[in-house]
Order: structure tokens, then sequence, then C-alpha cells
DNA sequence: TTGACATACCTAGAACTGCTATGCATACTT
DNA sequence: AAGTATGCATAGCAGTTCTAGGTATGTCAA
């Protein structure tokens, strides 16, 4: 939705391996449930994090017998998360310069009582 | 290049009017240079975000006399700067409690002397 | 047992965003 | 006079995200 899906995805698998389902239901609780993909958005994702390298796949199953498709970080997918960490503190600091300089409210708007 | 940009170029508004050129060596600044946007870049944004009703423009000049096109934020543009904010400490607080859970180191990789 | 729901994967196509390349015009500096 | 900086713009490709659909199976309640 707002940044790119990538870093987020490369974040959760280095808490450890885990697959599709379980990413979108850890993206949920990451964010208090205020992200909520859709597997539309996070397969073709995972999909090109493996041809790009940076993650691996293999296919499972669940004690229940489901079958899951793992995907584990690699090497390069940890240098991925330092660039994409890098990337993120320039671009994070910048607004926060113009946040603090412009005095922006964290409100939407502010007609009514505002200089109160 | 990583986040959209629009936010960065709302909340450089937010600072005060401003135009293409100056906005271009501001993202620089705020970013001690590691930003370095095009104007390929920006223009089409500016006229983006002007459809949208984010911003307002009108055409100026230098004390020298050559021609600017002044952008100026807009009520609904304030706006979007707090749903962006909103938004993007939404995927920080998801981020961090990721990386703090992997203990994501900030360097690349990590092969000789992690350990020590 | 049948129907609803959760789990679990996939693709295609549209829409949006960002990047590269190119073009134009004018002021300033050397 | 030529090169650099200022200042705007568009076109087209590439990359990303969203929407909408499609398949299959396990679990639970009616």
């Amino acid at each position: 939705m707002a940044a790119s899906a990538a870093p987020l995805v490369l974040s959760i698998l280095a808490e450890g391996d885990s697959y599709g389902y379980a990413i979108i239901k850890r993206v949920g609780e990451l964010s208090g449930g205020e992200l909520e993909w859709t597997d539309g958005l996070l397969y073709p994702l995972l999909h090109r994090l493996e041809r790009q390298g940076l993650v691996d796949s293999r296919w499972g199953a669940s004690e229940t017998g489901r079958r899951r498709k793992y995907y584990a970080l690699t090497d390069p997918g940890r240098g991925a998360i330092a660039q994409h960490r890098a990337q993120w503190s320039t671009v994070a600091a910048a607004l926060e310069a113009a946040w603090d300089k412009a005095r922006v409210e964290l409100r939407s708007a502010g007609p009514a009582g505002a200089r109160a």
C-alpha cells in the first residue's frame, strides 16, 4: 500500500522461514491489523523475490496434510534487507525533517480551535 | 526511489510554497544528498497531485525573470499528508518490530567476526 | 452429508508509480 | 561564443500494486 511490500516480507522471513498464508497473517499482526494484504499481492511478490534470488522455496505440509510452500531468506536476501533499511532511514529522516520544519499536525485538518 | 515520492513533495510544500526545480534541490538537502530526484520524476508527479486537488499551481518568476511554476498545498493536501504519515508510522512500526525480533543487522552480511 | 468457512496455492489484466530519455527556452559565467 | 545552471515539459518502458478470478482440501456445524 504505502511502501514497497518486499522489505516487509523479507523482514518477516528474517524472523524465520514461513509460507504465504502465514506471512499475510503476520503482516496483520505486526501492523495491529492495519495492513491487510491479499494473496494476489503476496504470491507474485514471493515469486519475484525467488527469481531475484532473495528467497528460496521448498514444498512442505502442515501436520494435517495441507501442502504449503515454505520460503527462506538467502544471503543476498539478508543483504537486500540491509539496503532497504538504509533507504528507509534516509527517507524517514527526510520526511521527519520536513514535518518538523513545517510543524505538520498528525490530525487531518484542524479548522476549529487549532490555534488554542 | 523507495517510498512513494508524493508524501515527500507534499511535506516540502508544507514548509512553504515552492517550485519544481527548488523542490528537487530541497529533496537533496533533506536527505543529505542521498536522494537525487530527476525532473522526469517530479514534474509528472506535481501534475498528478494537482489533478487530485492536493496542490494548486500558479505561474511566477524569479527576480531575474525566469519563469517558475509555484505550487501550494491545499487543505485536502494537508489531509493527505496526515494520512501518509499515519500509513508511514504503521509500516515503520511493523518493520521495526520484525527487525527487532529478527535482530537484523544494519550491515549487509557479516561473515567475519560477527559473533565477537 | 452437505454446506459454510478457513486454509492454501495460483494467474491474468488493469491501474498506478517510477525511471530514462528527450526536447525546449533562457540566464549566467568564462 | 560556448558551456553550465536554471526551469519547464512529454513519451515510453519497466516495475509495482490492486482487483478479480480460479483450484483444492481440511474442519466444523447443521
